[in-house]
RNA sequence: GGGGGAGUAGUUGAGUUGGUUACAACGUCGCCCUGUCACGGCGAAGGUCGCGGGUUCGAGUCCCGUCUCUCCCGCCA
């Protein structure tokens, strides 16, 4: 008789016993001498010969089996491996003295088996089922649902559910309703690529998977909802990043006849509640609150990591008149009466354990990749010397006014190590915001959270705002909204806005929620006046005939009595996963894709059978690259 | 589209100047073992060195191409 003969298959149960009494955490010295029945996984087996010790893993925990030769069923316990299922029913007992593990919480514990009956048997599993696994993960998404066994991963989607639970309470209390909008929609132009959905029912014509529902949130705004929310799921054609997955979810909130000062305390006594509830930390509120040009200048990002200092530091009043060729390329006005920026980062000595010798030429070589790779020309750096004197590739074309200026400014002493962008702002800003975190790390001036015993300074809250609401691109010659196009200018913009006047200064009524450098939240307040959204899609280059086309069912709407309206979508993935102090987002979901979009567990995306594209009026072609 | 890193037993890695039968650990399989929890002891099996081509008497190693995974830039209203 075979061992899978020999056993039931199906879990037993009887009036005395349930199929499962407790689960494989719950057992303590509470229960001895109980008879009980635990249900789970094979996850380790000591066999000694005339005792066999079994672990027995479910998502709540391991408690240890112990099989002695007086069990009927000892002689299948030996037949049993990694990964079987089984149901034990058992005595529990004390482990004997000294025995106790005090890495299990079920370690006072022990489950004497009195039968033993095998629900699944299991292959040998490709990798090991346990926390400490150091396994390439290609080979855990291929089978993700062992992976998804590991308590690491079940934490997270635990962390996960309990934080959307949270937030399904707190919006709900708020008088938020939960709505659900459509995924087949309708194709929208500007922003990210569709994924797109062929309609059988319409040849040539396609639906289009939101990357918001942005335009339904505010729909639903004009048909009085008031206060809407949905985790929605987001879909965007774009390449992928550790926090960036081609679907994605969202906290989408949108509400009604609030001013950004309304709105923000719903929002972070949200977030506050979050962190209380799963972190136990308590969040000060309300947040710090930061314009966009204080960020773009302090820290070199819209989304600043406020834990440490390395601010940036602005040098184009002193090197104004300089001689030197690349300072004065970076400061002369563009076509558009535009002029870029000379700034700075400081490592004082001081500051770090590393003082400006130390830096060497290979790390000089890397910090200039750095910059490099986020389009800037060089990194020019100047170290200061025991004596004082400044030690630099461009120290030549230095006067000594220019010299003596920046050893003040930037109070330089013996040891100060320089770097210096010079070009327009948008690159002089993406490289030293990148320099600064990348030497914040170098540093240890980033700090390290422990998530299991975070505290409240270790996470740094803020809000961005009065972003600009447009944008101007030098190839298109055209604006592009920064935000998206339904974001209306703040209110003292409206004239000039209108008119077409200074648009590279209006601010928008827009806003980010900054979490440690992680942009976990997003939103504006909305255009509302039908005259002033006509007005938008006129800049941003749409003919009324292409605007009608795309968004005449939205203009239309509008003009039936729009309340003012605004709100914010939270990025559900990147919240999981500074709650769970994870990096990769694809480690808070349950079958994320790899960076080319693939799911390697199912092969998808696939090809389809002909017969499937023809019923769809599809016809594929080979491009001539491929 | 561009740049960096990686691909060798099931898994994680080593592999010298191009040279005999490609190595280790864990895992797996068999036998033994009554207090283990990284159990232990003895033994065994396990490989198209990502794939394709080239150079060479000879390629895991050198060259060319290609695929996949990963990090980043572009992109992500």
């Amino acid at each position: 008789m075979s061992f899978a003969q020999q056993s039931a298959h199906h879990p037993s149960s009887s009036a005395k016993l349930p199929s499962r009494t407790h689960t494989c955490g719950a057992l303590h010295l509470d229960q001895l001498n109980q008879q009980v029945r635990l249900c789970g996984w094979v996850a380790k087996r000591r066999d000694h010969g005339g005792l066999i010790f079994i672990d027995l893993r479910d998502r709540y925990g391991i408690t240890q089996v112990v099989f002695e030769p007086s069990c009927p069923d000892f002689q299948w316990a030996e037949k049993l491996r990694s990964e079987f299922v089984i149901q034990v029913t058992g005595l529990v007992r004390a482990r004997p003295e000294g025995m106790v593990n005090p890495r299990l919480s079920t370690g006072t514990i022990e489950v004497v088996a009195q039968k033993l009956n095998l629900l699944s048997e299991a292959q040998t599993p490709p990798f090991a089922i346990e926390d400490e696994t150091d396994v390439a993960e290609s080979v855990r998404l291929e089978y993700r649902y062992l992976d998804l066994r590991r308590p690491y991963l079940q934490r997270n989607l635990v962390t996960r559910h309990k934080m959307l639970q949270i937030v399904r309470r707190h919006l709900d209390e708020n008088h938020f309703i939960e709505i659900e909008t459509p995924i087949l929609y309708k194709s929208t132009p500007e922003g990210a690529r569709d994924f797109i959905v062929p309609s059988r029912l319409n040849p040539g014509s396609f639906y289009a998977l939101p990357q918001s529902p942005q335009t339904l949130k505010q729909l639903l705004m004009i048909s009085g909802m008031d206060r809407y929310f949905q985790i929605a799921r987001c879909f965007r054609d774009e390449d992928l990043r550790a926090d960036r997955q081609p679907e994605f979810s969202q906290i989408d909130i949108e509400t009604s006849f609030l001013s950004e000062e309304e709105l923000f305390p719903i929002l972070e006594s949200m977030i506050q509640k979050l962190w209380k509830q799963i972190l136990n930390v308590d969040i000060a509120t309300p947040f710090p609150r930061m314009p966009y040009h204080e960020a773009m200048s302090r820290f070199g990002s819209d989304k600043p990591d406020v834990r440490f200092g390395l601010e940036l530091q602005d040098l184009s009043d002193i090197f104004a008149q300089s001689g030197f060729q690349v300072f004065q390329n970076a400061l002369a006005k563009n076509s558009r009466g535009i002029a870029g920026s000379v700034r700075a980062l400081v490592v004082h000595p001081s500051a770090t354990s590393q003082p400006s010798e130390q830096f060497s030429r290979k790390d000089l070589d890397d910090l200039t990749k750095v910059a490099a790779s986020y389009g800037a020309k060089g990194l020019l750096w100047i170290k200061v010397q025991e004596g004082g004197e400044l030690q630099s590739p461009a120290a030549k074309f230095f006067t000594d006014t220019e010299k003596s200026a920046l050893k003040s400014r930037l109070d330089l002493k013996p040891g100060s190590l320089v770097l210096i962008v010079a070009d327009k702002n948008k690159v002089v800003f993406d490289a030293l915001g990148a320099l600064r975190l990348n030497l914040g790390e170098r540093l240890g001036l980033m700090p390290k959270t422990d998530i299991q015993n975070a505290r409240a300074q270790d996470f740094a809250f803020l809000w961005v705002t009065r972003f600009p609401l447009l944008e101007f691109d030098d190839k298109e010659n055209r604006y592009f909204a920064c935000h998206h196009p339904f974001t209306s200018p703040r209110p003292e913009f409206f004239d000039d806005f209108i008119g077409g006047k200074n648009l590279d200064a209006i601010e928008a009524s827009a806003y980010d929620m900054v979490l440690n450098g992680v942009e976990v939240g997003g939103g504006s307040l909305r255009i509302y006046r039908p005259d002033v959204q006509a007005a938008m899609f006129k800049l941003l280059g749409l003919t009324e005939q292409e605007a009608e086309a795309k968004f005449g069912f939205f203009l239309q709407a509008l003009k039936y009595g729009t309340p003012p309206h605004g709100g914010l979508a939270f990025g559900v993935d990147r919240l999981a996963a500074l709650l769970c102090g994870v990096g990769p987002i694809r480690d808070v979901m349950a079958f994320p894709k790899t960076q080319r979009g693939h799911c390697v567990m199912s092969s998808s995306p696939s090809e389809v059978d002909h017969s499937q594209l023809q019923e769809l009026h599809i016809l594929t072609v080979k491009s001539k690259s491929s």
